[in-house]
Formats: structure tokens, C-alpha cells, sequence
DNA sequence: ACAAATTTGGACCTGCAAGTCCAGAAACCG
DNA sequence: CGGTTTCTGGACTTGCAGGTCCAAATTTGT
């Protein structure tokens, strides 16, 4: 389907995605119009329409597809390396100040409900997202239960899903009332709760 | 401002209130037309500027108080009587039942993100609901410890942080994956967090 | 019952943003 | 190079949804 594409052309195709990307995130989906994300990577309607044969539909599955990935990137090193307890704390302090230093400009926003909503792919793009997030968790929870740091009873995936929700949680409240509160609790209670199963088991 | 009201009058509003909310909750609000409301419940667009003179964005801001207070409503009496674990378990249940029900057809996901950005008001109506939430668990909390069911130095407000995060993430997870595993993992092990808590101190 | 107020219906206007089209510029390839 | 393809710019079309307006019907209060 995409062939035939210039290096100058994929050059511009990335500029109209990671374009329409910050203005998405700056301003949400439905404040965003073409003609703004023209004016934001300097580009006009042919272009756009050249790249996106379908037009803005088309282009918010690729801004999707984007994000989607960028959310997992901007957790590493320390998301595939939970592997110790001060690495868990780094990767929870890495979140924090991720999503503090964002604050309402949240991918996440931008992705869920309202591009859900639209295109129809999009979902499959946060479902995968998701998957993955919560495979790498459950991972790190496997990884401490082969140390003994963890209850080896404990259902890894169960208890990632658990934290996953409460991440997706904390984050929602963040957008809501602006305060980070939720974000923490959740991360320090629900490893400290990982780190108490370990004296049970 | 909203005075002089005939009694009918005030029938035909709810009734565009009402309309509105289960066709947003259907649909999503950007798929929502005036025009939509119309037929659905049955009045003509002079009946909607008449009862919303500023428009869509008023009727947005009146379905969303409606929907929040339908939120909270919907899980009493069990959300106020949180005095037991058979009824924390009821109150469990009870969530777990209301959203596999409604599954993607959800109140939050037509307030949080959509009309959260539309309406400026939309934003304190969703954290007051928050609010109202938290404060509701906070208190079931409180209670448990003056029965020494939970541990008496745990931070109430804290700890109900958390768990509220981890139902609203657990909701949009159901909402993006179709799954309710996420909120069951988030409910249960939460709730035995709070009960190990106990024995501990 | 009658005047004043609300309520209702629907035709009309308007602006805007997505999408179309095509001609000219630039890049590619043998 | 020269032909072909890709790329770019921007004027134009189109549809639609929100919003305006006003006259007729109904209700209200005294």
C-alpha cells in the first residue's frame, strides 16, 4: 500500500506525524484541525492528503500508532529492567516525573475515548499498548519471584494487571484534578504491597 | 439565571437531559448531534436553545452533572455502609456487576477527555466527583479502622487514593480491552491488601 | 376569561473544516 | 540528460452541524 516513498517524502511524513502529535497533545483531537497541523510542520493540504489517502482518520491511526510507542520508549531502560527493588523505585520515580513534567499533555489523552472513538483501528493500538505494558510488569514481578523478592505464589500476571490499572488510573486523575497524589499512591502502596508478599510467602 | 420554569417545562428539559446522556453514553459525544437529540426525545431545536441558551456546550454541562451524580448513586447503598468486608465484598460486586453491564457504554468515558476539554466546567464536575468518590472509600476506610479491621496507622486518604485510581484505570482498561479482568484484579487485590494490613499491626 | 408569560416547531442562515483537483516544481533512474 | 514518478501548493467544492429567528400554541396567574 505505502510504496514508492522518497526519502524526502518519508522525511515529511514523519514531520506531518510527530507535527500532528504535539498539537494533539498540546490542544486534544478535537481542537486540532488539518489546516493547524499544516501551519505546525509547514505543509499543505496536498500533502497531507498524498501521505493520508484517508484523510484525517488515516493520519490519527498513525499519530496513534506513534504515541502508543513513544509511551513505552520514555519507560526505558528501567521498564525492562525491574529486577531489584531500587530498580523498581527507579522505574516508579521515572513515571512520576514522566508524567508530572507532562502534566495535562498526556498521549493517553489523546488516544483514549477520543481517538477510540473515531478510528476504528485505534482501539487495537491502546489494547496492544496495554498488552505490552503489562507483559513487561509481569516480567519484573517474575524476574523478583526468581530472587525470592516476591511471593512465588503470587499471580504475576493478576497482580501486573492490577498495577497496570492503577497506573491508567493515576494518570486519568491526574488529568482530571492536576495533582500527582493518585499516581504515587498507587505506585508506592501496590509495590510496597508486592514487597510485603515476599515476608508472607 | 435558570428561573420561570412551568412545570412541563421543567418535564421537557429532563427529558432532553436525560436523552442526551444515554444517547452520549451510546454513542460518544462527538458522534452526538443536536439534531440526534432531537429525535430521540422528541422536541425540536427551539425546545433545546429555549432550555440551553448557550447551547450545546450547556446541555454537555448539565448531562455531565446528571451522569456524575448517576455514578455515585449507582453504587449505593453499598458505597456508604463500607462498615464489613462482606461489605466491602458487596460493594465489590456491585462494581464489577454495574460496569460489565454497561460495558464500553460508559458514563466516564463521555465526561473524562471528551467533554473535559469542550467545557471548562466539565473539568470540576469530574473532580468533584472524584472528590466525592475518594472521600465515600476514605470513610469506609476510617471505619474499618475504628473496628481494628485495618490497620489504624494506615493513611485513609492514601490508601482510598489508590484504590480510586485503580477502579478508574481498571474501567478504561475495561473500556479499551473489553475485558473486566483488570478492575477484578485491582478490586480484590487491593481489598486483601487492606485486610493483611490487619494482621500486621 | 384574558393578558402575560412560557413553550414549541421548524425554516433559515452561517461558518467552518474535511476533502477534491490540478498544475507546476522537484526528485528519481536509466 | 529526458521521461517518469513523486512531491508540493493552494484555490475550490461540499456537507453538515450549530446557532438564529419568529410566529403559533399552550400554559399560567388573577
Amino acid at each position: 500500500m505505502t510504496r514508492a516513498l522518497t526519502r524526502k517524502g518519508e522525511a515529511t511524513r514523519a514531520r506531518i506525524v510527530a507535527g500532528a502529535a504535539a498539537e494533539i497533545r498540546e490542544r486534544g483531537v478535537d481542537e486540532v484541525r488539518l489546516e493547524d497541523v499544516m501551519a505546525h510542520t509547514g505543509t499543505s493540504k496536498g500533502q497531507l492528503f498524498h501521505y493520508f489517502p484517508d484523510g484525517k482518520e488515516e493520519l490519527l491511526l498513525a499519530v496513534a500508532e506513534h504515541e502508543a510507542d513513544q509511551v513505552l520508549i520514555d519507560q526505558e531502560p528501567m521498564l525492562s529492567n525491574l529486577t531489584s527493588w531500587p530498580a523498581w523505585l527507579a522505574w516508579r520515580d521515572r513515571l512520576i516525573e514522566r508524567y508530572l513534567a507532562q502534566g495535562v499533555k498526556c498521549p493517553l489523552n489523546g488516544l483514549l475515548g477520543q481517538t477510540g472513538r473515531r478510528a476504528p483501528g485505534a482501539q487495537a493500538i491502546v489494547t496492544g499498548l496495554m498488552v505490552r505494558w503489562q507483559k513487561a510488569i509481569a516480567e519484573g514481578i517474575r524476574h523478583m519471584q526468581s530472587t525470592d523478592d516476591i511471593a512465588s505464589d503470587l499471580d504475576a500476571d493478576r497482580a501486573a494487571a492490577a498495577l497496570l490499572a492503577g497506573i491508567q488510573g493515576g494518570v486519568l486523575l491526574l488529568l482530571s484534578t492536576g495533582k500527582i497524589d493518585h499516581l504515587e499512591a498507587v505506585l508506592d502502596l501496590t509495590i510496597d504491597s508486592l514487597r510485603a508478599g515476599a515476608r508472607t510467602a
